[in-house]
DNA sequence: TAAATGAGAGAGAACGTTCTCTCTTTTTTG
DNA sequence: CAAAAAAGAGAGAACGTTCTCTCTCATTTA
């Protein structure tokens, strides 16, 4: 009696799990509704994205986010709560971009060649506008607008700190490894290597070198000069 | 007749220019009330920059501003024109005590102590609070605001242009003399030099170490790795 | 038909700015 | 030098606009 309901529900993920209408309460998770809720939060946030990096987080209202989106205010803040959660969303993403790169850092055994792609790959990505409109240095724009919110605001600092601290950790374990194995100057502060490579990477994504006509290639032998510099490796053939 | 008034004002120009009590048209230059002005005006940038670093050019309205400067709206709106231009003016500032640092630079014959040694400035400047109030990482805060703004406003694009571009020149100028001295390979690419140095230099004051608990002379073998590994100075006695 | 969705008017607060008025200081006049 | 006139400085209410967000009501979807 009281199980009865159960079996016909795991009946239905079975059986109609894919169907165009799905009658039980995976619908609401797998349904055609909740396609459709993703792709109008996805319609509303290219929109935002866009107001943004034209106007600034604060510069935007939700008047022209609505224009953008085509949406009514009403419409539109049925997916987001506010105009806060809007942007605490845009950071998010943002900054997850940045540090998905570094999760795939090559684990090559010549730790200047590893940081020196990771650096091109990082710039690459946070540079090259890859969606047609929009000017150039889209990525830069709001590169810059998330670091400018992160210090005034508590929520946003603590997105771009998650992500940061994920960042910092994947290159010291990475370094880590290296030093280990003898690649590294064993009295490399490793710490303030991280710290320095990080802040200088964002100076150069943040001056957006592609954009103002310096190729990609140009900025091989900085990172490598700066990968040099900062973590003194031994030569392959150390003289000591 | 009619050129009687005319003496008068030039007799008073010689006679009183230096009392108290200016009665001519110069008073407006160097009077009571011109000194007033100034102190006036100065009171409110003062207030302006609080309340930017606390809540952004955006953020910040002009109540918050009058009440940190203790005056009325109609008493500000009587030194400066608008918000715009206060922003303009705070933006010129800042981005001039930047380039001021620059100009100073020593014309040491030891191109990678310079440099070390201007980076060093720079961040020590920029990044410790002279002042009593305000939080610690307060000139970053503004640093990363006027780049932001810099990036979608045209006039404060083009005061920072201005001041960069003194920057980069004074930059250039001393790479320049330090490798016709010999100092640095003939090979590199002085631009991209100047460009990364000041990328990365932007990045680091962004951070903020300072207020992030790293001392400033842990940065300095920072700047020193960083000025080898982009000049490629030429060792004092060259083995090539 | 019941629930989900959206359009759009609009509420209410906050915005940048201006206006009017008062008070003080400076200059001119008799 | 005293009185009158002008100019400067500031306060604070009020302006029109724009802001974020809500509400009502129509339309679509299942």
């Amino acid at each position: 009696m009281v199980d009865q309901a159960l079996p016909k529900q795991a009946a239905n993920i079975s059986a109609d799990a894919a169907d165009d209408e799905p009658r039980c309460f995976v619908a609401k998770l797998f349904g055609k509704r909740a396609r459709n809720r993703e792709a109008q939060e996805e319609r509303i946030l290219t929109a935002a994205m866009n107001c943004f990096i034209r106007s600034g987080f604060r510069g935007a209202s939700m008047n022209e986010i609505c224009s953008e989106a085509g949406m009514s205010p009403g419409a539109l803040y049925r997916y987001f709560p506010s105009k806060e959660a809007i942007i605490e969303k845009i950071a998010a993403t943002h900054r997850q971009q940045s540090s998905e790169i570094l999760a795939r850092m090559s684990q090559s055994n010549n730790i200047v060649d590893a940081i020196t792609k990771v650096g091109l790959d990082h710039v690459r990505k946070m540079s090259l506008n890859d969606e047609g409109p929009g000017p150039s240095d889209a990525s830069a724009r709001l590169f810059v607008e998330v670091r400018a919110e992160s210090m005034r605001n508590e929520s946003v600092a603590a997105i771009c700190e998650l992500h940061e601290g994920l960042m910092r950790e994947e290159l010291l374990a990475v370094f880590s490894a290296a030093k280990e194995r003898g690649e590294i100057d064993p009295v490399t502060d490793l710490d303030l290597a991280v710290a320095s490579l990080a802040a200088m990477g964002e100076g150069i994504i943040m001056r957006n070198f592609p954009a103002q006509g310096v190729p990609l290639e140009a900025l091989e032998p900085v990172f490598r000069a700066l990968a040099v510099g900062l973590l003194r490796p031994t030569k392959p053939l150390a003289n000591k």
